[in-house]
DNA sequence: ATGAAAGCGCTAACAG
DNA sequence: CTGTTAGCGCTTTCAT
């Protein structure tokens, strides 16, 4: 019986007013609040919009107040992947405290899609940007930076223009893992890390191998594997490192994906090595596994945060904020070498 | 050095025309790749635009196309459940192949900030509406329905309102999950469900129940829990009923995050009960977690399907497609009774 | 307390 | 191939 196949074009202001008897201004006025209405005449209005379904076109709003939305957008990772999610979740629930939404959208880890992602949230003018580039060139981005678009940074320092940015401790988490394994008295201790291009990860290189440098440890080089980038990929690596002659006796994996593959590599070791793993995850206490804890929810209200300031005409230097991390014992982390 | 706090005012394609010495339309011509424009004047209008770093306002746009932007709009829980984030992916990668892009909000499982989360989105003229409801009261939504906004459910059925839904096979798959249990010899199972509220645990109960039924058994009747809502108090209520007297020798969790609470209470466990989970998680393989896994991934895909099959004109009775389950056998559904 | 007119930045319709 | 005019639905002057 609805005929619903007929685009109905949804009521409008002017449509409103007529049918309440008073002017465009008026109804506008009613509608939103304003002062000077006269009661009797608020509620005509309002009977009015009811009847009809009216509902606000905060399109034509936006244009009108200056052309600016209350948008805020999100560049990142594919959100199956915790990690985005928790941060994406930590945005949300921080814009939402002023009125403002979250959209989102995922780059693939294409550095062509990206460019095109932030394109399209800028020409829906979105109040502030948030990005979890994949690539390391952000350059393209210094053109629109002082153009009132505020840009904020997570987990990846900014190249080629300045913005705000929050970070992880990522050299420090991963030399405090070394430490740990050192402390264990690990000294054939394997690196699984993902693809070098992205800087937390150069970071989180760093730290460990700053960490086996001051112990004066060297036995870890030949068990250093970079470029690893997917579960099945980590799986095969740690595999194929726990098969050597001399195989390491820890391993330290420098993601929540890399984590987990060498979990799934060790599953049925009745002696396995010991292991820490950057990122927290969820079984991670029912697993029993050593991990380099961080607050990515914080992580993602941090930055929303700093976009929220810039939105309110905050000005001034660019700024970073380090969330810290913090080793959780489990377990896995504390076998001894064998 | 840069002037940044004076909100600087982006250029308009009235100024890319002038500066190009051409009509406004002729440089709107240009710059959308229209036919009927010289290659020289088309060169001049986009070398004026890079110039003034122009970009399309695409809220005007939208409000002369006919005030309906290119988002979708998604509500539904917190993203930091997997489930959501799965299904959020789902729908995110499907929208692109058609230029759409996704906003979220999270209910934060309340019927009123909900509804308002609603509202905001159909101010800002989403192209189609895709839920997860928390509340099962949907009429609200009626009256919006048939104004050319489509709406899809996921997960849960709507009620009150004939829409487009994409629900999984809750009923089946709990009733191989207790078949499963049956099969390996269980007759005091336990069921530790949520809030009986939601649609989707009712069914699951239901399909659990009739497995029982069929098979003459009620030694479970005991171990029904309902309402448990959160991952301590799954595990504390797990706890609870393998303390009792005659404990079950078997449980089955009704969704993801009550099968963590369930691995956490059985951790340290020497013999641990059998246990089946609904919902499939990352780690299962490695945990050896028997559950029963559907595809949430698709079911996002296929929302976002019959979402733009809509958009794109489509009218037709609303639609159901149901997501079927299978169980995913890793050992702990396979332990025999004590 | 209410209304009339202008215009946000763009595209559609119609000339030339 | 190019330009002129009008208007999307709303808010912002400025009158009354």
């Amino acid at each position: 019986m609805p005929v619903d196949d007929v685009t109905v074009r949804r009521p409008t202001l002017t449509q409103v007013a007529a049918l309440a008897g008073v002017s465009l201004k008026t109804a506008s006025r009613a509608l939103n609040q304003e002062p000077n209405v006269a009661p009797s005449t608020g509620r005509r209005v309002r009977d009015a919009a009811d009847l009809l379904g009216y509902r606000l076109n905060g399109i034509a709003r936006e244009l009108r107040r200056g052309a600016t939305s209350a948008l805020v957008g999100l560049v990142s990772g594919d959100l199956t992947n915790p990690f985005y999610s928790a941060v994406a979740s930590g945005i949300e629930r921080e814009l939402r405290q002023h009125g403002l939404l979250l959209i989102t959208a995922n780059n693939d880890e294409d550095a062509m899609l990206e460019r095109s992602l932030v394109d399209a949230f800028l020409e829906r003018r979105v109040r502030a940007l948030l990005v979890i580039p994949s690539a390391d060139d952000h350059e393209y981005l210094a053109i629109e930076g002082n153009r009132g678009v505020p840009f904020v940074f997570l987990d990846r320092p900014p190249d080629g223009l300045s913005a705000d940015a929050v970070l992880i401790d990522n050299a420090g988490g991963a030399r405090s893992a070394g430490e740990h394994l050192l402390g264990a008295g690990h000294r054939r201790i394997a690196l699984v890390s993902d693809l070098v291009r992205m800087a937390p990860q150069r970071a989180r290189i760093d730290g460990f191998v700053g960490a086996m440098r001051a112990a004066g440890n060297d036995a870890w080089e030949p068990f250093l594997r970079t470029g690893v980038h997917d579960v099945r990929q980590a799986e095969r690596t740690v595999r194929d490192l726990l098969a050597l002659d001399q195989p390491p006796t820890a391993v330290f994996t420098t993601n929540n994906r890399l984590t987990t593959g060498a979990l799934r590599a060790m599953r049925e070791l009745a002696d396995p090595p010991a292991l820490i793993g950057f990122d927290d995850f969820d079984l991670a206490d029912v697993l029993g596994t050593t991990v380099v804890a961080h607050d990515m929810t914080a992580l993602g209200r941090e930055a929303a945060r700093l976009a929220y300031e810039r939105i309110s005409g905050h000005s001034g230097p660019a700024r970073t904020i380090v969330i810290s991390t913090s080793i959780i014992a489990r377990g896995s982390g504390e076998r001894p070498p064998r």
